[in-house]
DNA sequence: GCCCAGGGATGCG
DNA sequence: CGCATCCATGGG
């Protein structure tokens, strides 16, 4: 895999480590449109324009730079799969799916998405954050920025309701009225410890949101989270009836260690699209 | 009509 | 602490 970084497309040859279909769809963000062999991709208020063969990736923007690290560029997958290929569990979930790439997205954006995604469907939960995106966010023209929070403040547990997140609404106004700018800077910097905890005194945030936030909103690739397809998987492969989510998660995260959060997502994808569980 | 979705809050012992 | 119950909503 060879990546050239231009100031205005970022070209990716042979892309071994890189693939846009399973990058996008492996359930670590919810704002993105793929048409044939091109994508478009969503952050904060920036937009790149991806286009894909099997042996070519061009991705275009406005802010190249912002992208790069998006997309983490600067991350060795090649070594990280070599490394989790030697879990038997994992293997061949690195096999069938090896161009997934954990986005570097932004903190706040993934706080607000994974508190609508509890409990809740990858259909809606993209509704949802359309409705808030086009209701609250910006407009750039050919489409809507994710609202700041800023924006997301004058937001009533009405109009929470209305982008259709039903019970999530009253939780997410109170998150929403208590988050700061000076929240989101202090879990930029804090130990994945305190990250946790801070998230999760927020309403609507419990272990596995935290999880997911820090994932792919915080950088930490320490931590496992565990959902319902995730249990179901757990269950089928060692054969157990298990319901502690917690007590999924602590055996995870100790067997796959620093290397939690990819295995994480080849695992979820793998099993979730060949339905096993 | 029932079951499910990238779970969390609350109350109870 | 562990455990049970409830929570809107749309699609299969």
């Amino acid at each position: 895999m060879k990546i050239t970084k231009l100031s205005n497309k970022i070209i990716v040859d042979n892309p071994t480590d890189f693939n846009v279909i399973q990058t996008l769809c492996c359930g670590q963000i919810f704002r993105y449109v793929i048409d044939g062999n091109t994508a478009k991709v969503f952050s904060k208020d920036k937009m790149a324009t991806l286009s894909f063969t099997p042996q070519h990736i061009e991705i275009v923007s406005t802010d190249i730079d912002y992208f790069f690290n998006f997309f983490d560029f600067g991350t060795d997958y090649k070594q990280i799969k070599d490394q989790l290929s030697t879990d038997k569990l994992v293997a061949p979930a690195i096999k069938f799916a090896p161009g997934i790439r954990i986005l570097n997205n932004d903190a706040y954006e993934m706080m607000i998405s994974f508190i609508i995604s509890a409990n809740n469907n990858i259909g809606r939960i993209k509704k949802s954050i359309e409705y808030l995106c086009s209701h609250f966010g910006s407009n750039m023209g050919d489409y809507y920025a994710f609202p700041t929070l800023e924006q997301l403040k004058t937001a009533t547990v009405e109009d929470f309701k209305q982008a259709g997140l039903g019970y999530r609404a009253e939780q997410m106004f109170d998150t929403v009225q208590k988050l700061t700018n000076e929240d989101i800077d202090f879990l930029k910097q804090a130990e994945t410890r305190e990250k946790q905890k801070k998230l999760m005194s927020f309403k609507g945030i419990g272990e596995k949101v935290a999880n997911c936030i820090m994932l792919f909103g915080l950088q930490v690739k320490t931590v496992f989270p565990v959902d319902v397809w995730i249990n179901k998987v757990y269950n089928h492969i060692f054969n157990k009836n298990e319901t502690d989510r917690s007590k999924i998660t602590r055996e995870l995260t100790e067997r796959y260690g620093n290397l939690s959060g990819y295995a994480q997502q080849y695992f979820y994808y793998y099993y979730r699209e060949n339905k096993i569980g």
